[in-house]
DNA sequence: ACTGCGATGCGTATGCGATACGCTAATTAG
DNA sequence: CTAATTAGCGTATCGCATACGCATCGCAGT
């Protein structure tokens, strides 16, 4: 992967004037694997579903995408097709709130987007339009190039890592923590234990979990900027 | 998964005293499978190269394991059996660090593991001892409970956002902006084009990016103590 | 020792997913 | 009308996980 890619993400799709014009194409096949993966995971994705979908032989798709894992880096980067979530703001940190945001309901939109994004891969030009965009509209309220490229990053790391345990299921902690219902466990876990004590206002804190994290982050920038300043 | 993992992960590994004694254990299965993952990544882990090694036929790995998804959840919490990483220091900042650097220690030692961590799954007995561990250490300096459970998972949240890049490639920006060597594609990002100019401060910013972010995050939960106390 | 239960080791068979090859069909340039 | 060119796709192959059932091995109880 990684390097060969460069070739998929950005070469030019041909449409020849010659030779039997064609019935499928890249766009369809990669739309319809992402509805498929959006309804049904990602795992469900395989290329004798996708072309039953399609109403095509299985390999007739091999005409359009080289194959299974580039097809799959196609579906990711052509989530960032549409505009990117950039909101109306003239503050840095609205910005980038607004933006972490945006990327947190992408994964949670498409689920199977996130082991994609967490894989590795190189940049493709959805993504690139995407980070573009937001840079653009940092530099232009007035932050420094290099401290938004940097600032992105951060959030996007983030993001990235918080949004996991919201994927994991909206009972989230009673799950996370079920070994704790064993008393035994109670003691070799004495801290964990504490946490889920009647009482304990952990319930609050892993549901804002993702709100407080960012907002730690976008503190965390802020107070950067100002000790620079 | 999710669910059913619990049993997996959590029941008691038999050894009966009737019957045949087993030769393989599924510690030393999963310790090869880590063998191999760590050395050839974790597609190459396959039931017939992993009884190879373990000089054993396919089907007896049954026995011990239930399956390769589940083998390899039990690869991925052995990786914290031994001691977490926990600075001797008396401060929440430093522990935090310390914390931070040690699992993104543990991600670039073992690459494969970023995929599985960033998977739906459930919490092993390896890293329920090591986020109690933490969690312990930090109230013991005086942070409240509910706080450092938060704090750890903020910092968790970034680390693994932020190790990806890392384990993508040494080189990293060149190939991450490698489009942007064609005119055309300076003239679509304008403001990705500005960071690759010769003279951008790029390098460094990329290069420390996990330390930047990392002290920004402490950052932000500094500040967020300072303003609740 | 002897025997039989209870567990392990593992060969074989199955089925699924990806994909290489090569033939057939559909257009269009000349 | 014909040759060139490209799309559609059936068939075959290969790798991989794993269900099933049999053979094997030792200890427990006699």
């Amino acid at each position: 992967m990684g390097t060969g890619d460069y070739e998929l993400l950005w070469g030019e799709v041909s449409r020849p004037s010659r030779g039997r014009p064609a019935g499928l194409s890249r766009e369809r096949i990669v739309a319809e694997a992402r509805a498929i993966a959006d309804a049904e995971g990602l795992q469900k994705v395989s290329m004798k579903h996708l072309a039953e979908r399609l109403g095509s032989g299985v390999m007739s798709l091999y005409r359009h995408v080289p194959g299974k894992d580039e097809l799959v880096l196609l579906m990711y980067d052509s989530l960032m097709t549409g505009p990117p979530p950039i909101p109306e703001a003239d503050h840095w940190r609205e910005i980038l709130r607004g933006w972490g945001q945006g990327v947190r309901g992408l994964f949670n939109t498409h689920p199977w987007a996130l082991s994609v994004a967490t894989s590795e891969r190189s940049m493709g030009p959805g993504e690139a339009t995407w980070v573009d965009a937001v840079i653009g509209r940092l530099t232009a309220v007035g932050m420094p190039i290099e401290l938004a490229l940097i600032s992105v990053l951060t959030v996007d790391c983030f993001v990235m890592g918080a949004v996991r345990p919201e994927l994991a299921g909206d009972s989230g902690e009673a799950e996370f923590f079920q070994f704790l219902a064993d008393p035994a466990m109670r003691a070799r876990f004495p801290n964990l234990a504490l946490l889920t004590q009647p009482g304990a206002a952990t319930d609050v804190a892993m549901g804002d979990h993702f709100e407080f994290g960012l907002e730690r982050v976008l503190d965390g920038l802020e107070r950067h900027i100002e000790t620079s300043a």
